[in-house]
RNA sequence: GCCUGAGUGGCGGAACUGGUAUACGCGCACGACUCAAAAUCGUGUAGGUAAAUCCUGUGUGGGUUCGAGUCCCACCUCAGGCACCA
């Protein structure tokens, strides 16, 4: 008998794949295109860990599935090697990003095929690759074209141990996403995408699309939808007005005082009027000091100072009710100011008892009664009271009425900003932009509001980043390359003057946000994508990565695809028809991490293992969306299962006399039913444990060759070497993993007899076996056959009987 | 605080639409093979017990139902996301 030596097996196989190419689909001829998508990695030096691998793994199955199911799949590979994580490993290590980048990409690659994965190499993709980032910067252009790139002054994140800035969405609890270091604000001018242009959009789309539900809610929160009304309240002597949005026009009688954001425009124009305007500027600028985080993590012990000599009027009560300034309304949301509803918000009522101001309560409900000492707020919908002629109604009634007889107007209100693009960094594509000053002088430029900024002529892309020596960032607030003349000078496209080039650089968020677009062109230099190419395979059928890019990539990719799609250069608005997270492998209990010391490298378990008992493991030992611990102990188990299979396959090699039996090919069909609908589930823990199933059953007298083959068709996706290598020497020529999945007859699955259960007032008492389809009186008649039933029935009445079909009979005494 | 998930043997995890709880694997115990060990194969393995077709048992406490891991209510714990968003 042949001994399982993987190692070499492995080998072998991944060469012939790769010299026949059965992995690389005809792009412009391809019948029944399916475009198998999984995340990206960024090439980390330290390699690719085994958290990787899971994930890529249990892409491949789905590909290797949909493959053998008559599909040409399409399962390209690349790296998002750009950005920060790879220029901080650069600077740490001193090697220069350039040179790192081809090291990494090296090694990354070389882990990449020793797993087995059906990749489609021809097309891999390398976002630093200046074939790649030339048409980063196109797109670019195609935003500014549109007007959707701007630049912009305005309070950003700033990390300053990365020192750049960040957008909204890279920002964690006001830390860098990358880091953890604090990110205050800070006011600087930058790029920025009208992301929110497309908010509406980006979250009614959701409900269409067949993602992850909390990948769907993480956008949905982040999109942060409100309703409401935008409601002026007049300013006594006073020509302007306040503007508060709200999104309880209901409460406006309660509204007891308005506060504004301290950076409120209206707070300086009030200036000679504000009586203790000393006071005032000293809480402005003490807030402005406060970074982001002391201002959102600091005490919610509300802070605050009254503007003493102005007061607001209620537009519905008329009074005269005070104006604040505090921390707690944001400048960044609504209007800026908030009327305050002491009595139904919980945030207005701890403002109003620490400064002493009336809570009015307008609503009743919750137990809390107009006239009583307030305790707490009540913040939900009721009956109106004190409300003058809207007492009586209902919340939802009276909202409207209200925001009419004030002259107020709906709105809604986003959470999200706008995208911000620009960093001051070195290892990405430079922004292809520039600025030129005799034309900002003027006033003329390709935008609205931009005097003196002009793409670059396309035909100039790409503008390449420069070898530079000292490519650290050094905090100025500026790009390592504003200090590389030869790089920032540069001729103004429209008058031909010296201008200055935009030494920002972009956001790596851009690099991934078209990537799946390049793939199935890759090979194309002439254009970002080929449109026939496009049209046939996009968008991508099955996307597969981790649930911590909800709002960064996946966000970013479904508006840049949307603007593509405005523009009519694709035709699809959404760029992943169906999405699935998978889940994080963990060890010992803990997300694998450097600083814990516990990551897993693949490499030495696939030397150990062999790369499909390491595949087929990752896969067997928890759900794939939900992910799981990863032990060596496990490993055995597949081990164990994988030269069993491989005993078998001996002995059907050998010729292995096997008798017929209709026992044998009914859980043969029953598998196959099974796996099959597992894999469409990616629920590959159960399919593999069903394969165990079937080959504990037949492995004692054995298979015939057919339905061997059958079986090892089914352990293909996971184990795709090990079948391989069975099926070749079962005689095959072409590959196991393009020939025809096995398919199964509904009737070869069922059985003549089952297991009926007989259950007393609901507990299990025994089990017959009777046959299938068996009437509820013929049941009854079996299961009064049986002694245990029979002597706990005896005598006594049956009052009801329950009869599940081809299930159970129960007796209700 | 709010929004998602999730709590099942010694461990990872199964369980269709409410219908035999603990599939499959690990571990452990015993046995076979062997001079012996490893590997392999076989048997057993939720607890109460020596044993059962007895009793108890799916985070806790209630409820609905002939019947609840599954549905409802309240709570506890853990993981993830958002967090003064008006």
């Amino acid at each position: 008998m042949k001994k399982y030596e993987f190692s070499k097996i492995e080998s072998r196989w991944q060469k012939k794949w790769l010299k026949d190419g059965i992995y690389e689909p005809d792009l412009k001829k391809a019948k029944n295109p399916f475009y198998n998508l999984m995340m990206f990695p960024y090439p980390s030096a330290e390699g690719l860990h085994v958290g990787n691998m899971y994930a890529f793994t249990g892409s491949d199955i789905y590909g290797r599935f949909k493959r053998m199911n008559g599909y040409d799949v399409f399962e390209p590979i690349g790296l998002d090697g750009f950005g920060i994580h790879s220029e901080n490993y650069a600077m740490k290590i001193g090697t220069h990003p350039i040179k790192q980048s081809k090291i990494s990409e090296k090694r990354f690659y070389k882990q990449l095929e020793i797993l087995g994965n059906g990749f489609a190499w021809n097309e891999h993709v390398e976002t630093y690759d200046a074939e790649y980032y030339k048409w980063t910067q196109w797109l670019f252009v195609q935003m500014w074209k549109r007007g959707l790139a701007y630049r912009k002054k305005q309070s950003v994140n700033w990390c300053p141990s990365c020192k750049t800035v960040l957008a909204d969405e890279q920002v964690i609890a006001s830390k860098c996403e990358r880091c953890s270091s604090v990110a205050p604000k800070k006011d600087l001018e930058q790029w920025f995408f009208r992301i929110t242009d497309y908010a509406d959009r980006l979250l009614h789309n959701l409900e269409n699309l067949d993602w992850s539900e909390r990948v769907k809610i993480a956008q949905k929160n982040w999109i942060g939808k409100s309703e409401g009304a935008e409601i002026n309240f007049a300013v006594s002597d006073f020509p302007q007005v306040i503007k508060v949005f709200t999104t309880r026009p209901d409460t406006l009688y309660g509204a007891t005082y308005v506060v504004l954001a301290p950076e409120h425009e209206l707070v300086q124009k009030l200036k000679t009027k504000i009586l203790n305007f000393g006071e005032v500027k000293k809480y402005i600028d003490l807030t402005v000091k406060k970074t982001e985080e002391e201002r959102a993590m600091g005490s919610k012990e509300k802070t605050g100072v009254e503007l003493k000599g102005v007061l607001a009027i209620n537009p519905a009560s008329g009074d005269g009710i005070p104006i604040y300034i505090s921390d707690y309304v944001l400048s960044g949301y609504g209007t800026g100011a908030i009327m305050a509803v002491p009595a139904h918000d919980e945030r207005d009522f701890a403002f109003a008892k620490k400064f002493k101001i009336p809570i009015k309560v307008v609503i009743d409900g919750g137990g809390l009664k107009p006239g009583e000492a307030q305790t707490e707020s009540f913040a939900g919908e009721g009956t109106l009271v004190n409300s003058e002629k809207f007492n009586g109604m209902k919340s939802a009634d009276a909202m409207w009425e209200i925001v009419k007889l004030v002259g107020g107007e709906r709105k809604i209100q986003f959470r999200i900003r706008d995208w911000l693009v620009s960093r001051q960094r070195y290892w990405s594509p430079p922004i292809p932009m520039i600025f030129c000053e005799e034309c900002a002088f003027g006033g003329i430029g390709e935008q609205k509001g931009m005097p003196g900024w002009f793409a670059v002529p396309e035909k100039e892309l790409p503008i390449i980043l420069p070898n530079v020596k000292e490519f650290r960032p050094e905090g100025t607030g500026e790009s390592p390359l504003a200090s590389v003349k030869s790089f920032h000078s540069a001729k103004c496209p429209r008058c031909g003057s010296v201008a200055r080039r935009e030494t920002d650089v972009s956001d790596t968020f851009l690099d991934s946000a078209w990537y799946f677009l390049r793939y199935p062109s890759a090979t194309n230099k002439k254009v970002a994508w080929d449109d026939a190419i496009t049209k046939k395979w996009l968008p991508v059928n099955e996307y597969i990565g981790g649930a911590e890019h909800s709002v960064l990539h996946l966000l970013y990719s479904r508006f840049i695809t949307m603007v593509l799609s405005d523009i009519g250069i694709i035709n699809f608005e959404e760029p992943f028809t169906k999405f699935r997270a998978h889940g994080l492998l963990i060890k010992d209990g803990a997300k694998m991490s450097k600083s814990k010391g516990n990551v897993v490298n693949p490499d030495e378990y696939i030397k150990r293992f062999g790369a499909d008992t390491l595949r087929t493991y990752l896969m067997f030992l928890a759900p794939f969306e939900q992910g799981g611990d990863f032990r060596d102990a496990g490993m055995l188990g597949i081990t164990r299962f994988l030269d069993r299979v491989w005993r078998l396959g001996q002995r059907v090699i050998e010729k292995e006399k096997v008798a017929k039996d209709e026992s044998r090919e009914r859980i043969l069909h029953q598998t196959i039913k099974k796996v099959t609908s597992d894999i469409e589930n990616l629920q590959y823990n159960t399919a593999i444990s069903s394969l165990m199933v079937l080959l504990n059953k037949v492995e004692e007298k054995g298979l015939s060759r057919k339905e061997f083959e059958v079986l090892i068709k089914l352990i293909a996706p996971f184990a795709p070497h090990i079948t391989e290598e069975l099926w070749y020497e079962l005689g095959n020529k072409k590959s196991i993993h393009i020939s025809k999945w096995p398919t199964f007859e509904h009737s070869k699955t069922v059985e003549d007899t089952f297991e009926l259960v007989v259950q007393i007032n609901g507990k299990f008492k025994s089990r017959i076996t009777v046959p299938v389809g068996i009437s509820e009186a013929d049941a009854k008649v079996e299961a009064m056959k049986n002694s245990t039933v029979s002597g706990i029935l005896n005598g006594k009445e049956i009052k009801k009987t329950i009869f599940v079909e081809d299930r159970l009979i129960n007796f209700v005494l």
